[in-house]
DNA sequence: AATTTATACATAAGAGTTTTATGTATAAGA
DNA sequence: TCTTATACATAAAACTCTTATGTATAAATT
């Protein structure tokens, strides 16, 4: 688990992320996907997955639907109307942030 | 101070990476340099700022020269050897997570 | 002349997020 | 049979940052 602190903070615009693009997700599905997004550098914690999904949902951002597959419990997180709505908007802090650091990393000539 | 939550846990690589390029600053330089790049969005706070300035010179990164301008105390930090080679991990730490980002927001067919 | 804003440092309490550790349970693979 | 994978969950501790507060000088505004 590599990790850096740079992740902290950005948890929720990824499962929101996600869920945009899939329409449903369940956790388990949610730390695979990133892990193979990210060639295995991000691996998501269920200590910090399962109290973010939980606390989404009490926001009313996201809502579950429980499934039985294979006699395992499955359950599906899908973005709600606020949800989406809100979705918009932490992407475009992300794209925002994104180039914050670019510019810093990378800096224009004048600052 | 719109400060969204994704800049959490990059201040020390903000910090090392302005100080690898001006060779040195003070704290107060600092946040002024960031408000100016990030065009007023990331306001860093004193709170925040300091006690990373502290940390980052108990690790060795960083080393304290403290001068007197206008009758104002100002402490200049710079990069020591071990800074030095520790930005360099942090800012290709850096390069991999604005990729995976990326991926994350404008996914690549094939995941 | 008095008040506010800017410069420059600092720390403590509280909030928020994540890691680490632990727990339950079923299915698949070695 | 034992380990790994799947699938959920929570509590304690660690970490990082915000908010609030404090000191002090200089410059700008009212």
């Amino acid at each position: 688990m590599k990790n850096s602190s740079l992740y902290k903070g950005s948890l929720n615009t990824i499962i929101m992320k996600l869920l945009e693009e899939k329409g449903r997700m369940y956790g388990y599905e949610i730390t695979q996907k990133v892990k193979a997004i990210t060639l295995g550098e991000l691996n998501i914690t269920e200590g910090a997955l399962y109290p973010a999904l939980h606390k989404l949902e009490a926001e009313g951002l996201l809502e579950v639907e429980v499934e039985k597959v294979d006699n395992r419990l499955r359950k599906y997180y899908k973005l709600t109307e606020k949800g989406n709505k809100e979705t918009v908007n932490r992407l475009a802090e992300l794209e925002e942030f994104i180039k914050n650091m670019q510019n810093i990393v990378n800096p224009k000539l004048s600052y």
